[in-house]
DNA sequence: TTGATATATATCGATCCGATATATATCTCC
DNA sequence: GGAGATATATATCGGATCGATATATATCAA
């Protein structure tokens, strides 16, 4: 994921600062797909604006810190467009949790417990904000992601309730504690 | 996924050159929730070695190029279960492809199409891979990942079948030559 | 013998992430 | 009133990481 192509995204539909776009990305409707923080966005904002690919604009509100807010430009909206007919890059997934549970034999089943209930509280907190953007949703492309984003997570949370006990049984048979009890 | 973390579990399990992790963590057991570059894994090993976490051996076979091939120490594999007792990182999730089926009214019909269909060979592929996995699998932690990630990714399968006709309809709504249309 | 493919090690530059610094304003609790 | 927590907001640095590329050897097929 490609932090101009992800910034011309969220401006081609809202004017946004860099912390808003922090927040669309990390909380926001992007949020269960895409990744990124300030250090990736404000340099690629003044990079943008350099290239004259978005224009900036102060604005006071009154008990916060002034905001700079960004607009794409139609040169912007152009190259967006552009990026959005090229094939998508190959998706990116990585989990530690998964490797943790790879490894369940050197791991204690207390910890593959804990790891195995943070994670269904994670994926729950995730379902919800899904499950209320899908409420409120009006235009269609982030309706069907949202929902595609549901149903996936619904099936891992189905996943982690149904075998989570199989992982914790295993667990720990590797450890050189193990090895010595025999 | 830190490179060092997912270096030390390969060769927790066995003996390795980087080209072999880098094969396994692309197209292996690792491969779907796990992605690393040579250019994390070289500099890695010499850091590891320096580190005395693994040691090398020089082993040459007929055919091919010398083989440096990396072996965990006793010191590495403590490293390895107190970095497998610690809470895992949260997981990285980053989809490109998602971020165009969002934003479908900027695409044409046919670019969206294609898209989800790549993704559909895509994971199919993917899923018969994993497949394979299962059918000769012993080890319980890789069996374990294995059929999770089994039943996630032909949910996510079963969503796209569903549900392709759909978005497809609603693309290109947004473009210019749309609005020119009306 | 040319080219494609696979094996294998290695590095460079660009990008990106996590942590941190700085600053202002609001809200709550004592 | 003040202390501390929280939210808003911009910005940057260093380290981690990725993608692309270079180099080299060997096999196989056209």
């Amino acid at each position: 994921m490609n932090a101009k192509t992800l910034i011309l995204a969220i401006l081609n539909y809202q004017d946004a600062s860099g912390y808003e776009i922090r927040k669309l990305a990390t909380d926001g409707p992007y949020s269960y797909f895409v990744d990124i923080g300030y250090g990736s966005i404000y340099p690629m904002l003044a990079k943008l604006e350099a290239e004259k690919l978005v224009t900036s604009r102060a604005e006071q509100s009154q008990g916060k810190p002034e905001r700079k807010v960004y607009t794409i430009t139609e040169t912007g909206r152009a190259e967006f467009i552009n990026a959005m007919m090229e094939p998508p890059s190959k998706d990116v997934f990585k989990s530690e949790f998964l490797l943790v549970a790879m490894a369940a034999d050197h791991t204690t089943p207390a910890s593959i417990k804990t790891a195995i209930e943070e994670r269904i509280k994670t994926i729950k907190a995730k379902l919800a904000v899904i499950r209320e953007q899908i409420a409120d949703c009006d235009h269609p492309g982030s309706c069907w992601v949202a929902r595609y984003g549901e149903h996936v997570f619904q099936s891992s949370l189905d996943y982690l309730e149904a075998n989570k006990q199989k992982l914790v049984k295993t667990a720990g048979s590797a450890l050189p504690s193990a090895a010595a009890a025999e």
